[in-house]
DNA sequence: CTTGAAATCGCAAGCTT
DNA sequence: AAGCTTGCGATTTCAAG
């Protein structure tokens, strides 16, 4: 289903320049790696068809938009099953504050990646979203000082 | 610094939109918001300036690269000094499984989202980048089941 | 902010290897 | 089958009102 595609090195130069900045032109693409522009165009079109290249993304600064204060919550579910999960996961990704939610292994079923205004507002968020609601039965939550982005993403050097 | 923006009702509606597609053309953006293209253009030059846009991103499946299991590592770094930790960073985000890394409160100090190729993978990597290192204290391991993206970002509803 | 025109880009068709 | 070149329509971009 997801099974690992097969790049050659044209791919993966194109790849690794387009995650650096997702807008470079198919004739800057073209003048990098050394190819012409519709070999871009093409490798690009097979990479999204084969899924690849999901999409898109703007990145866009918390802090300017008034959301200075970003933090992790760690959510215990309980119980831990599919009727009460659905509408919890759906709720939460719904959530103005949400950014990314992730559904772990371990003591801590979900971590909820948030952006707030203000502690007041951290402090309401987990009460009255989280706290609250009956089947939470534990929020931590740990501020985030300092995030970094990483390089980009790469098939395992071995290759293929 | 980094202080919240002064942004309308016309930067707002083209954020919402260009967080769901960062490839609308600015004569889609205008013909949905309502003005002409060259005021598109205008607006998202000025939102990049400002610097609520930081760029556009490619987002690319982990899986179909070869790197089909993900995992968050708690990582506590004794003894949590600028010379211990600088180098820490820089050596985890150079890692090519390191999507993301963030400095967090609480008892343990960094929080780290890997991509790996299977379990054998991820042994390999907490043992030789992790545990192995003089500086990393302690590191806890948890799978990602499932992870969602969430709403586009924007300022709190009672905001300008 | 809009209009309008020029430069650039995306994209498909045809050609070559 | 894969890549290159060409050309047209769409888009971006800039100057002027």
């Amino acid at each position: 289903m997801a099974d690992s595609a097969v790049l050659d090195a044209v791919d993966l130069h194109i790849l690794r320049l387009l995650q650096n900045d997702a807008r470079t032109t198919y004739r800057d693409l073209a003048a990098e790696v050394g190819v012409a522009p519709s070999t871009c165009l093409d490798r690009v079109a097979r990479l999204r068809r084969i899924g690849v290249i999901l999409g898109h993304q703007l990145r866009v600064d918390p802090a300017k938009l008034g959301r200075g204060i970003e933090a992790l919550l760690s959510v215990q579910v309980r119980p831990h099953r599919r009727e009460l999960i659905g509408p919890f996961v759906d709720r939460i990704r719904a959530l103005p504050e949400s950014r990314a939610l992730f559904h772990l292994t371990g003591p801590d079923d979900y971590l909820v990646h948030v952006a707030v205004t203000d502690t007041a507002d951290l402090q309401r968020l987990v009460l009255d979203e989280f706290t609250s609601q009956r089947e939470v039965a534990r929020v931590e939550t740990r501020l985030i000082f300092q995030q970094w982005d990483c390089g980009p993403l790469l098939p395992p050097a071995s290759g293929r």
